[in-house]
DNA sequence: CGTGGCCGGATTGTCGACACTATTGACGAT
DNA sequence: ATCGTCAATAGTGTCGACAATCCGGCCACG
């Protein structure tokens, strides 16, 4: 009856730890040493990898173990372009759903934006602009989009930090979210993608000058 | 020394028994017995099920086993909306890319697709338009994508044959593939997104109209 | 006759042990 | 000095055993 219970996900945590960069791709993951870490067993563990290798996020290789995924510059790119017709969809749907209260949640979350670009702060304008996508995703009530785009968006994170640091980027993303909350708030279903997809194009061409912007750095070995 | 290899794919024929519906939805699935019919140990029978649970093919209560996940009338419905909006995507990406040996192959399976239709064979249809869309996948060489859309074509597909057995449906898909051949062909690739997109929107049509003209059914249980 | 507790069978969850594989480093021949 | 061989080591793959849990029927009791 003691209150523990270290098992419950030593997936959760170890998804964490990869999905925040605690973890370094191409990082060895060997089973022993996290189960210690994780105070979890080596079964729990390994179940654990099995589905973070399913995921997308760690590479498993047999009689080698496992690796934290390293995702490839196009590979960034490719995930960018699906997370992009699928949030199109997202967003035409949430066109026609989305409620009063919901809308106002989303009104709230620009004006702290409004706020954050004044201020500079692209950290914190990064964290609200999630939080503008996730009430989109909860407003379309589309589970098996909203899953698909939550697994990319973990995978492609590494690279979020590299557009957001753009000069200027963050006042023209904020006008283009302006544009997806005003077709919203029209129910306007064509206008929200076609929002959406300019505004997922922008953030695509900012990555792509990101990666070409800057040369070297080719690999991540454990550190 | 012996020529022993059970393990290597436990995981690939459970999937295959279970895509090809030979294992029915809510059906159980427990360990032991699965292990002794496909002659493996129940530990890589545990972690296929892990890996088919991620996917989605499956669903694992805790302390109650796996069973085959049965899929609604409505997340069929939105499989094929996220399937149309990535093959949408694909399309567009093969029209720039295709080759011209790859076209040749898409004409002659549309050649053997005319052929079908003539002789009135809707299941041997079905089978070219699987090969169609599979072509056009390898020709956008968009391996992001291709995972996801196989992914999900394998969880809607015990509606497949329900939409394949609408009269008259066999003849309009095939102008519909005509269409996209045509805009591939022309390497124009906002057509090929269109067509394609046009071609999607049918299908989901003919999804509904089978799902709303087939009352109960309601469920499936373990026969 | 309905309700709730309780036992027995069945199945899953977890652990430890051990075989197997890959990798590393030392050593000796060329 | 370079390369190949080989033993030592680290780490994974798999199995069997056992505990924990769930599900069904059974029985006492109201």
């Amino acid at each position: 009856m003691s209150a523990r219970r270290p098992q419950p996900d030593a997936y959760r945590r170890l998804r964490e730890e990869i999905v925040s960069g605690r973890l370094h791709p191409n990082e060895r993951l060997t089973e022993t040493a996290l189960a210690t870490r994780l105070k979890a067993g080596r079964t729990a563990v390994r179940a654990a990898l099995v589905r973070l290798d399913q995921e997308g996020l760690v590479v498993h290789e047999r009689n080698r173990g496992a690796r934290v995924r390293h995702i490839t510059d196009p590979e960034a790119l490719e995930i960018e372009e699906v997370r992009s017709a699928l949030e199109g969809l997202i967003c035409r749907r949430a066109a026609t759903r989305i409620t009063p209260p919901q809308l106002r949640e989303l009104h709230e979350v620009l004006k702290r934006m409004r706020e954050q670009v004044a201020a500079g702060d692209a950290l914190g304008f990064s964290e609200l602009n999630a939080t503008f996508h996730q009430a989109i995703w909860a407003a379309a009530e589309h589970p098996t989009a909203s899953r698909i785009v939550g697994e990319l968006k973990s995978q492609g994170i590494r690279f979020q930090y590299q557009t957001a640091l753009r000069p200027g980027r963050a006042q023209r993303s904020l006008s283009e979210h302006e544009a997806i909350f005003a077709a919203l708030k029209a129910h306007d279903g064509d206008a929200a993608q076609v929002a959406m997809e300019k505004h997922l194009a922008q953030v695509i061409d900012t990555l792509r000058w990101a990666i070409e912007s800057q040369p070297s750095r080719e690999r991540w070995l454990p550190g």
